[in-house]
DNA sequence: GCGCTTTGTCCGGGGGATTGACAAAGTAGT
DNA sequence: ACTACTTTGTCAATCCCCCGGACAAAGCGC
């Protein structure tokens, strides 16, 4: 028996933390609320919940914010998070342009700057990050928390990225840098996994416990997340669905195999398919109705179809939510979609599935790498 | 925000439990040890585990057995599990036969007693149950600690059975049932995640994090173990593979749809696509290199590969255990699953995920059995 | 005005992990 | 054989922090 994580003990810290972030999670999901139905969501005594609140006030996280309509008794207090009590720096390392971002607690956006990347070599484009990070830093107006990275390519559970799509980059500790050069906490994740995230912590009302986001742009990937946690597998690679094959009779890929998913619905592999100058193109011709190129969209659709049927059918999942430039493909590429991922699919389990355009999402890798932070930094989303 | 059940307290009482479960697994997977090497790996103190130990070995789970060699100062005393301090009830509720039988804490069975299911409906199933289970019980040497229960067919988190494969049985609630006639704990899961389970917990020395295990036999599916833990889905189906369709132009499947991964994979399926009079011919003119039925086996081989490969590709999971009866089929079949599963996934993926031939476990729906119910009343596999 | 509820806080109690000390029982060196 | 040093297991004291009860403040309904 050689692993031995799994014997990790419980303290009285961690039973500390755990019950701080829960409460901070019911602040945050919950809006203004007061002491008591805090205590009686989480069956924490009113005094443990009121002196974790006094802790969170201490330290500006949260504000009592005026009196609540009494039940018939005394009149609550209502505590609020202080949304802009903290800062964090935000990055999405685009395949041809870096773009930084300052985003408060809610992951609202405010000072953005982007960098182009055209002809500069590794090195260059690490620089390049400082740059950016220095340059939005300058802008913060309450403490900074830290900073969150998503990126293209394969990146291991320590923010070191494994290999970047255009980028000389090969096993680059990217996290530990940052870390070290701007003094803050940093955490680099894949760009499908930071969207997963970004999904479940911004997406609204519904936080569904498992959830699945696929982003089709340039590229196809996936973010799991199960049981409220990212899910990342044995070697950080789950979600990389881009490159299982659909079809072994199928083009070849960048990657050196034939017919992988991406080679038939990438957004490239889309365009160059039907024919069209661009994908702007595509799409207005796809709206119109062009059945030239509506076989093509509706080959795609079905293909990432199939892969969700597969998905559902080992996981069970039944939230998955669509994003990427590929969205703007619209009705009858999600139509294509649905209909085969029902059509390969249990009854049951199809009627109960939800394909969600999650919408084209320029700034869904920013939101991402911001969720990602906010997990880790203050247990906003379940960690243990 | 609809759903709250995330926001769960921690309290002393939960970090006791934890400790104790965390002593208790490491007596388990470490065989005799000394209380300062559980000290080390579990990062308790002494003082702690000493009281642990001593609550176990009152509870006569655990016993000193010596002294150990010492290392430069005194020598240790060793602590081990008492194999056969308690006892559990197992049962398999195959299609045709009931089979019931006794397994102490390491799973080895003792009394094992079958029933023919043959004509009996619904009711008298459950009469079947209830007289095994009466039947082993009174053979039983030490403390009973429940009931563990494995079936084909759809399973929920209560133990209650959704459908059965060829017993009216709907929506009916073993688990409860169980506990109340018999007055033990009692759990009830689907086969092929009981035999992931066993897998996990009895299959020797590694004890991967994540593992799948495929059981191919009648039906087609699998268990997922994720981070230590069965996963289950929004519906507790997860792991229902059989049913997701590989070839939309296949032939019509008992589910009502086409061209399902049974009807490709199965024994069945695969026997009546060979033409052969039993699978036990199969087998033997498999074996002997059959030119009339190696397609069709290879073939077979290939499908569940290439559910593999969408499984890996998704997941990133590196354990993958084959159990049931097909796996009598030998070296031909296991070719064709690997050799189509790497084909079809990225090449560091590929390499390094290993597909194991569990065997044909008649056992291994007990022992699932088993091990369900030590996880569930001794947490000997971490469930927090 | 009076009784009842609800809220938030204060205080004592207790569970349980931690720390430090110490005796027991080894090994290694001289 | 004697001394110095290690390691182990246990005991007592301490500390962290969750809990339960009590209570004042502040509302509601009659």
């Amino acid at each position: 028996m050689a692993r031995t994580e799994y014997l990790s003990k419980a303290t009285h810290a961690q039973t500390r933390a755990h019950n701080a972030a829960l409460v901070l999670r019911a602040l945050y999901d919950l809006g203004p609320i007061s002491r008591a139905d805090v205590a009686r969501l989480t069956g924490l005594t009113r005094t443990s919940v009121g002196e974790l609140v006094a802790d969170l006030e201490r330290d500006g996280l949260a504000q009592d914010v005026g009196r609540g309509p009494s039940t018939g008794g005394k009149q609550p207090t209502l505590v609020a998070l202080k949304d802009d009590a903290r800062t964090v720096i935000t990055l999405d390392l685009g395949e041809r342009t870096f773009t930084a971002a300052l985003a408060n607690l809610r992951g609202e956006l405010t000072t953005k700057r982007t960098g182009e990347l055209e002809g500069r070599d590794g090195h260059q484009a690490v620089q390049l990050v400082h740059e950016l990070i220095d340059d939005v830093r300058r802008e913060a107006t309450s403490p900074l928390l830290g900073i969150g990275v998503g990126t293209p390519g394969v990146v291991d559970a320590d923010g070191t990225i494994r290999w970047a799509v255009n980028l000389d980059w090969q096993d680059l500790p990217l996290a530990r840098i940052l870390e070290e050069r701007h003094g803050l906490p940093a955490v680099v994740a894949n760009d499908s996994r930071a969207a997963a995230l970004a999904t479940y912590l911004f997406g609204g009302d519904e936080r569904p416990q498992n959830l699945v986001v696929i982003k089709v742009g340039r590229g196809v990937g996936a973010g799991i997340i199960l049981r409220d946690q990212l899910f990342g597998g044995d070697g950080d690679g789950a979600g990389e669905i881009g490159h299982v094959v659909v079809d072994p009779d199928g083009i070849e890929c960048h990657c050196g195999r034939f017919g992988c998913l991406e080679t038939v619905a990438s957004v490239p592999a889309v365009v160059r398919a039907a024919g069209t100058a661009s994908f702007g193109e595509l799409v207005d011709r796809t709206t119109a109705g062009d059945d030239r190129v509506l076989p093509v969209v509706l080959a795609a659709g079905r293909a990432i179809g199939a892969a969700i049927a597969g998905l559902t059918g080992a996981l069970d999942v039944r939230h998955i939510t669509i994003v990427g430039s590929a969205t703007a493909l619209g009705d009858p590429w999600f139509s294509a979609i649905r209909d085969e991922a029902g059509r390969r699919s249990l009854g049951p389990l199809a009627r109960d599935t939800r394909i969600i355009d999650g919408g084209t999402g320029e700034d869904v890798t920013l939101l991402g790498a911001c969720a990602l932070l906010l997990t880790r930094e203050l247990g906003l989303t379940v960690h243990r």
